[in-house]
RNA sequence: GGGCGUGUAGCUCAGUUGGUUAGAGCAUGCGCUUGAUAAGCGCAGGGUCACAGGUUCAAAUCCUGUCACGCCCA
């Protein structure tokens, strides 16, 4: 019998399916997008709306995509959908950073003695190779954007307006050649970058050597006999260009004599036993004197074999690892050297040519034309010979060698161009306070670098770059790094204009005579082969691209948004900031959010693309996205809290996939419960006399809240309306996660736990048409409307399945997300609803449960509950009853008198009607009043 | 070593200007339902708020230090 009262229950239906199968279906949808150029009518459905660009910080052209740089891109495409919702015109053109080392390292590795044009133009083919790769990765994400017409770094246009910006550098004055210290190989004649250097266990003689104070200097130590400080090295090669001696303020360092000899020296471990006893003595006996560090940095001391004198510096750099804690400063030959000689203004010399032989500058002419590492053994001989040895180790270490030639690599002082920092600092700083850093620390963090920077280089020995417009003029026989350099605005631009036809391969494949008729130079004139940093390239997009972008020029420059990772205060965003201001005098962005990196979920450490061989988890996005789909990486991003490093495992997708079907589920439900909703409008239209203008949700909704809605409606729609102001208020805050847990609340919890709940009996047993199960309809309308909108820039596919399943025409990412309605919220309903809920947390927890561990009653509905409560509150819950009973999911309620609210469970007197299960009085036709008018005559 | 950050239940997160037994979703356990069913509902367990000091009548919340982790620099 029963079979066939369910025949006449309106059942949910729907054809969404419950099962995503998003691996399959994302896919078919992706393609049905891009057939119906669904970017390109997102952009058209917002002509003439408010301009926001989130300009694209461009992602380096080499690899598949990884999970880091998939949080980043949907970030940026959450931001975007978000805003174009918004109401926003919101167009995102995506970018690739092209040039650079590791393409032209793996180029060259792959093959070795290719001609710079070779070498570039493999290093493109490399580069477009990833780019069609990661664009078909980034667009399976569901990121939209203008994939086909993407800015490339290495496009001629681009280039040309990279070399411009040079040129306008030039034009302020802001760009000075100096030299500074590379890895040189010797083998190879070539700079070489840090991952170009391998590191190999090495033997070189490890020398004390002492430097003698000058007689004032030794009138401050004030011992008698001649006093020195001793210093200690790896590279007796460099000695020559010694410029200084560094100590630090963090060492103990003793004068002592010894054989009528003072010597000042660190209290350090590891002494050779040359030196060792004086200072196992009290520093306080006659043998010892402290040496205080203010003293320290007032002295002078003559090179031991040059006519030179130089001075003590202070410089953290030097420990008690090694050594005498005296370091010999050579800034022509080191990294720390060079920083510690930048502080110090100190010179820097290094006399050592492209081959690793001494120029005649080392100034001892028996070492000229020697290759450095064959004249320490005679250098060592040398100090010896004239008593500046005072003893001498062998001392392995391990030291960089050159990839290629295996040769040990040399530090070397070359020629390079650099921008000047200080002549635009303040204004730096001044740009960095006018922009909105999120979160807030990123202020302080870019603006702490930005003061501390030192200036720029900007000039690489690579060829995978854009050249350095700088000619050199001719000098006959000077060597090419001796000639002058013509660096000059006009030339540059005129390069530019070449470039913007030719592409920057002109630079390579054509020769010096071409270049100099070109540009109406001198015959003669020569060019190097410098190329730009290639912080250069991707720091002037906000001219090649936000300038020029037909799409994005209208911005003027600025940038509403970038976005990237914590790395970029040091990358990205500086060299853009400063770029920008140094040409324009403001800062190229309004906003500028920063996200944190991917962790390992169970170790925090750090997952990235140089772990790879060590991290044997698999970390594409593509494995991801082929194992849960790109909208359960897409919600993952959304429910993390970015700002902070991203916790991540396939786990944490497992998890998300847990959310992903609540979401699912509930959006399918709702679809389900309306399925004929709008054929009751239409009806109600025809019966309700309404206007034939009123065809409208929102007005259809009035009506059928007016004529039957009951306290859960109402309270359902209150509380939408608060959720539709969090969310909007969290997406302009870019506050994605906020969104995530405000819907899922409202989903799980308010949703199907409670009102989808509540209301089955009224939706399944009413007659079609009844009033309350249309006020019902109408509001689950509404909230399937504000849920599947309040998702899309989330759920990209999957809300947009269900938008389509609702029988609508065009794209979910074409509407705008929906506004709350002051009208429809209902403070003091809520309050009493909360009310409500914690008498049927008591009913359950007290009676309900109990009940059905013991077995007395299956379902809540074959419950009639006695409730306790105060008398004051009798007359209001009893005028409530029916509702209550039906809130509560019982078939009867009494009140009895009590203290406290306390629940009993006992039975109803009442038979069960058959078709609704609720415990009622029944009709002739054996079922209860509502059912028997639900049933056809 | 320096700068900027982070550290709340198994997981992802809330915790307003310091103030009642620290909350939610998911996961887990135990049940119910079989008219959302590769679904749904209920109840329950689970946290010395990284650690150690301090300020206060009162601290997850303020101060100091330690540890761990991240980015950048050295």
């Amino acid at each position: 019998m029963s079979a066939n009262y369910k025949d006449t229950l309106l059942l949910p239906k729907t054809d969404f399916p419950m099962k995503a199968d998003l691996v399959k279906r994302e896919p078919e949808r992706l393609a049905k997008w891009e057939a119906a150029g669904l970017y390109r009518q997102i952009l058209d459905a917002r002509i003439g709306a408010p301009l926001f660009v989130l300009h694209d910080g461009p992602p380096f052209a080499n690899g598949d995509v990884h999970m880091g740089t998939a949080l980043n891109k949907i970030l940026k495409d959450l931001v975007v959908k978000s805003r174009s919702m918004l109401g926003f015109r919101a167009p995102f053109v995506p970018g690739w950073d092209c040039h650079g080392l590791p393409i032209e390292f793996k180029v060259v590795k792959e093959q070795r003695g290719l001609e710079p044009a070779e070498i570039r133009r493999r290093a493109e083919a490399f580069a477009r190779k990833y780019i069609d790769i990661q664009r078909g990765q980034f667009k399976r994400l569901g990121v939209f954007g203008s994939w086909e017409d993407p800015y490339l770094t290495l496009a001629p246009g681009y280039e040309a307006d990279i070399i411009r910006a040079f040129g306008k550098l030039v034009e302020k004055g802001l760009v000075y050649q100096s030299k500074k210290p590379v890895y040189w190989s010797t083998g190879a004649q070539t700079a070489l970058a840090e991952a170009e250097v391998e590191y190999a266990p090495r033997t070189d003689p490890a020398i004390y050597v002492k430097f003698r104070l000058t007689p004032e200097s030794e009138a401050a130590i004030g011992r008698s006999g001649p006093t020195y400080v001793v210093i200690w090295t790896t590279t007796p090669w460099t000695l020559p260009a010694n410029v200084a001696v560094a100590f630090s303020p963090n060492l103990n360092y003793l004068a002592f004599t010894r054989n009528g000899e003072n010597y000042i020296i660190a209290q350090v471990p590891n002494l050779p036993p040359e030196l060792e006893d004086p200072l196992r003595r009290e520093p306080t006996t006659e043998y010892a004197q402290v040496v205080k560090p203010e003293v320290m940095a007032s002295l002078r001391y003559k090179h031991p074999f040059l006519d030179r004198e130089s001075r003590l510096i202070e410089a953290s750099f030097v420990t008690a690892d090694t050594g005498s804690g005296l370091v010999h400063v050579a800034p022509g030959h080191g990294k720390d050297d060079y920083i510690a000689g930048q502080a110090n203004g100190l010179p820097v010399l290094s006399p050592v040519d492209d081959f690793g032989k001494f120029t005649e500058d080392v100034g001892v002419p028996a070492w000229v034309g020697k290759y450095v590492f064959d004249a320490n053994a005679e250098i060592v001989t040398f100090l010896r010979e004239n008593g500046s040895l005072l003893a001498e180790q062998k001392y392995t270490h391990d030291y960089p060698h050159c990839w290629r030639s295996k040769t040990p690599i040399v530090f070397r002082a070359v020629e390079q161009f650099f921008i000047r920092i200080d002549a635009f600092r303040a204004e730096a700083l001044t740009a960095i306070d006018s922009v909105n850093w999120i979160p807030q620390w990123a202020r302080n963090r870019i603006y702490g670098t930005v003061e501390s920077r030192p200036d720029w280089c900007i000039s690489r020995q690579r060829t995978w770059g854009v050249p350095l417009p700088v000619f050199y003029e001719d000098s006959g026989t000077l060597a090419g790094s001796e000639r002058t350099p013509i660096v000059r605005a006009d030339l540059a631009a005129k390069v530019a204009d070449l470039v913007e036809n030719g592409g920057t391969n002109l630079w390579f494949e054509k020769d010096d005579a071409w270049w100099a008729a070109q540009l109406g130079l001198p015959a003669g004139t020569s060019r190097r082969n410098d190329t730009l940093d290639v912080w250069i390239d991707s720091g002037v997009s906000h001219q090649a691209v936000l300038m020029r972008h037909p799409e994005l020029k209208a911005c003027g420059g600025v940038a509403d948004v970038y976005l990237e990772a914590t790395d970029q205060h040091r990358g990205w965003f500086q060299s853009s900031l400063m770029t920008s201001v140094a040409l324009t005098g403001h800062a190229p962005y309004k906003t500028v959010i920063t996200h944190g990196f991917v962790v390992d979920k169970d170790t925090k450490k750090k997952v990235s693309k140089s772990d790879q061989g060590t991290y044997k988890k698999p970390m594409e996005a593509e494995h991801f996205v082929g194992k849960f789909g790109a909208d359960i990486v897409r919600l993952w991003a959304a429910s993390v809290d970015f700002t902070n490093d991203v916790p991540f495992s396939e786990d944490s997708f497992a998890r998300t996939s847990e959310a992903y079907r609540s979401f699912r589920n509930v959006l399918r439900i709702l679809l389900a419960n309306i399925s004929d909703f709008e054929a009751g409008r239409q009806e109600d239209r025809k019966g309700g006399g309404h206007e034939p203008g009123m065809s409208h949700i929102p007005d259809f909704m009035a009506s059928c809240l007016k004529n039957g809605a009951t306290t859960v409606d109402r309270w359902v729609l209150s509380k939408l309306q608060g959720v539709i102001a969090t969310c909007r208020a969290a997406y302009e805050a870019y506050d994605f996660r906020r969104v995530f847990e405000t819907v899922n609340q409202f989903c799980t919890v308010e949703l199907s736990a409670l009102y989808v709940d509540i209301t089955k009996d009224r939706l399944y047993c009413d007659a079609a048409n009844s009033p309350r199960r249309r006020a019902t309809q109408s509001v689950m309308h509404a909230c399937f409307d504000a849920v599947a909108k309040l998702l899309a820039p989330i759920l990209a596919y999957t809300a947009d399945e269900a938008w389509e399943f609702s029988g609508k025409k065009t794209s979910v990412h074409i509407e705008k997300l929906p506004e709350a309605n002051a009208a429809l919220r209902d403070e003091a309903l809520e309050a009493k609803v909360d009310e409500w809920l914690k008498l049927r947390a008591a009913i359950y927890q007290q009676a309900i449960e109990p009940a059905r561990q013991a077995k007395t009653i299956a379902k809540s509905l074959e419950a009639a509950i006695t409730l306790e409560v105060a008398d004051a509150q009798h007359a209001a819950l009893n005028a409530d009853k029916a509702e209550l009973e039906e809130f509560l999911i019982i078939s009867e309620l009494t009140l009895a008198s009590g203290a406290e609210p306390v629940a009993k469970v006992f039975r109803s007197g009442q038979p069960q009607c058959p078709r609704c299960w609720r415990q009622q009085p029944l009709t002739a036709k054996g079922v209860c009043t509502r059912c028997d008018e639900a049933l056809p005559a």
